[in-house]
DNA sequence: GCGGCGGTTTATACTTACTCTAAATGCTCT
DNA sequence: AGAGCATTTAGAGTAAGTATAAACCGCCGC
């Protein structure tokens, strides 16, 4: 588990973006945090409406700035599986996704449940990023 | 294999189009027989600016309506895996794709290459649509 | 304290992929 | 011809995300 806690504190935050070498601004603070208290998968547009909610807090160039240098540095992950926005998801021990083609919703699926097998041999120039798997489903509205 | 040709002619395409329920109209075959022409990965601007290179044939509009007709009839597939565009994909058989982050350049792996096996049980009213897999991946320059 | 400096944040304008709308066009049947 | 329906069109609109240039912040040497 990364935290004992279900909501980590702001200290444990901080340790967090240090050990991935992220300077923790009172910003990057605020938005990983939230990501982490909420443990969803979320778009660049929630982050930015939670965490000015009350009062203006951060400019949306922040908030999409720091989701990119939060993924780049590996203490998040992007998921591209709707093709209107990119979700951020803060669980990244190795999982893959449902995506809701209707209500665009995604639900975790525990890589243990899903297993890869034959992945082809890549050429040497060429470095694996990682492998999503993304199970594209319809909920049916109900009769 | 789905035509006789690697090029398939006019009459082939119109066919293929009827057997799917869709109206052959001048620019559906016009932009369907330009997908297996090329038989790669395009976004709905490559198409767009393919099947108008010459004289305007077709607006944008249907550009993205005569797409998203033929990825619904199941003729192409769509694919998400870049944050940017949509791509399409005239081969609808089984197969998945790596995607290359830098180049965004899409390459396609024969499904058998790769097997998923323990997809989660879905609940009655949830349809599966597909299963995608993209296999990020990044092409170091040369030094 | 003060000036400077790199890193960060900001407002705002911009880009880009894609959608919407309302009018025009075309096809078919009588 | 003309009614009725499907299709296409130009152009405006939308929304996610990026670029830019100025302001701000924390820190270091003086």
């Amino acid at each position: 588990m990364l935290f004992a806690s279900k909501t980590p504190t702001e200290s444990e935050i901080v340790y967090l973006l240090k050990e991935h070498e992220i300077n923790p601004t009172y910003q990057r603070v605020l938005i990983a945090r939230l990501l982490f208290v909420g443990r969803t998968h979320v778009a660049a547009e929630d982050v930015f409406r939670a965490v000015n909610k009350d009062s203006p807090n951060v400019s949306k160039a922040t908030v999409y700035n720091t989701l990119g240098l939060l993924a780049q540095k590996g203490v998040i992950r992007e998921v591209i599986a709707d093709p209107d926005r990119v979700f951020y998801d803060p669980n990244t021990s190795p999982h893959h996704h449902i995506y809701d083609e209707i209500s665009g919703e995604l639900t975790d699926i525990d890589a243990k449940e899903v297993s890869v097998t034959n992945l082809p041999a890549l050429p040497d120039d060429v470095e694996l990023q990682g492998v999503d798997i993304v199970i594209r489903v319809r909920r049916n509205r109900k009769k």
